[in-house]
DNA sequence: GCTTGCACCTCCAGTTACGTCAGGAGGTAG
DNA sequence: CTACCTCCTGACGTAACTGGAGGTGCAAGC
């Protein structure tokens, strides 16, 4: 009557789906100790066993690393006050599932780009990633500075705009690429450059440049970091001096600080 | 003119939000080499591997470790070739994904429950989150071999309807345990079998009972190994003969099977 | 001239939760 | 008798770092 069934490793592995190795593990580290055949030194595992083997894997997708898992399974109820640290799992947990959600944004953007494009240069396709994935905290940051509607309207985009720019910030920074080094009188530079100016006002929109122009030097200094930027020193360089060439002989638009970093 | 800003370790890193310890990490791997000091042996890092760096972290939130980056890196141009493994690293982000959504969900309803009760068994609360976590397979398991508005009815239930559920388990689990061993005519355990028998009818639904009898034994015997059981096998077993005894006292509607496994 | 502090260096070890051998014991089937 | 199966222990490998010990070179302060 007494006598309980009890299972080799083999047999308890596949009823409970753990693997025999992490079986192992969970009594070498004192997780799962089961019986031990005295002769043989065989483990049997008993049907508490099963039970407890439930209530560790429970508490592993909960977050909880197998040390902790140790010290709860002694206890036979768990009470109100877990909640503590089953909120800090939760926002734990949130935080991935926040960072996952703007990989596979980006992994949608990219292939899209690239199935258009069939080839992009990657410091470009890098630089994109990076806005997608700092799109949260420039929204942030830009909350604290500037007035909601600007923000609304620089990053609150449909699905289609965006993909319009992301389409547009290639094609452009493939002719500054193409382009870098020319001469600045050069029709194709004056071209770019003017389109340059035209995207970015499209992009941008007048309240929001008026909004940072108001901004101080600092922060206007932080934003550009917000976005890193796709060419080398050398090609930022050539590109601002056709900028300011292009608005010293066009009477263009002056913004009243020339340098883009 | 040729003098390019060199930065230090501790420059670069504030400027690239990479810790000191992660870049000797990188540059130990070959991944990001950056000059030497020929006297001091200090790194000393350029504008390019600012881009190199950009590259890295961007590679590495699209899921690729840091082995295919360091081969990635090489790469001027980026191609459509690149998709194929896109996908992949999406699909498995899908898939984390998963696993952390079941999980919050998971952690609410333990939450929920705790705030109602106070405190509860350990066994009785890590069956219900295996029973969650379990969900989507048990789903596609029904699916393939029950009609489909029998499982609709089974598990497409409102936030409410679980919640109810989870608290209609937890408290009848904990009848179960504060009455096991008593004699099978008490009127307390009496009381108990029949609510049990009440809440499963309700749960689970006339046509799910007649679709389930029609199972063969094989299947019902894997849908039980599906919900795993917060009882020992002494309560299981005690419970079992209640509800046998209950039913051949009363001629309750008998299931033409009275094993509950 | 000596000490203190700082930023940097290299080398070694530890982390998590296992996976993957290697070598050996005991039991059974052909 | 050998092959095979399941089990054992023990040791090393993994990814992407993090941490600490112990040492160097340099500038400032006493």
């Amino acid at each position: 009557m007494g006598e309980q069934k009890k299972y080799l490793i083999g047999e308890f592995s596949e009823r409970t789906g753990t693997s025999v190795r992490t079986l192992h593990y969970y009594d070498e580290i004192g997780l799962l100790t089961p019986e031990k055949h005295p002769v043989s030194g065989h483990r049997l595992y008993s049907d508490r066993d099963v039970l407890t083997l439930q209530k560790i894997v429970s508490l592993k997708v909960l977050g909880y690393p197998l040390e902790q898992i140790a010290d709860m399974i002694c206890k036979p109820t768990f009470d109100v006050g877990l909640n503590e640290s089953l909120y800090l799992q939760k926002k734990a947990f949130e935080e991935k599932k926040e960072q996952i959600e703007a990989a596979i944004t980006s992994i949608n953007r990219v292939i899209t780009i690239l199935e258009e494009e069939g080839e992009v240069d990657s410091a470009v396709l890098m630089s994109l990633i990076s806005s997608i994935q700092t799109e949260k905290d420039l929204k942030q940051w830009l909350e604290e500075r500037a007035p909601k509607e600007v923000v609304d309207q620089l990053l609150n985009k449909s699905e289609e705009e965006k993909l319009g720019l992301d389409k547009a910030y290639v094609q452009l920074s493939k002719e500054v690429k193409r382009l870098f080094g020319k001469p600045f009188d050069d029709p194709e530079v004056q071209k770019l450059i003017l389109d340059y100016m035209k995207a970015t006002m499209e992009f941008v929109g007048e309240e929001a440049i008026k909004a940072f122009q108001q901004m101080d030097v600092q922060d206007s200094e932080q934003l550009v970091e917000h976005y890193p930027s796709p060419f080398t020193p050398e090609e930022e360089a050539w590109l601002n001096q056709a900028m300011e060439y292009c608005m010293t002989h066009r009477h263009f638009m002056p913004p009243e600080d020339g340098e883009r970093k």
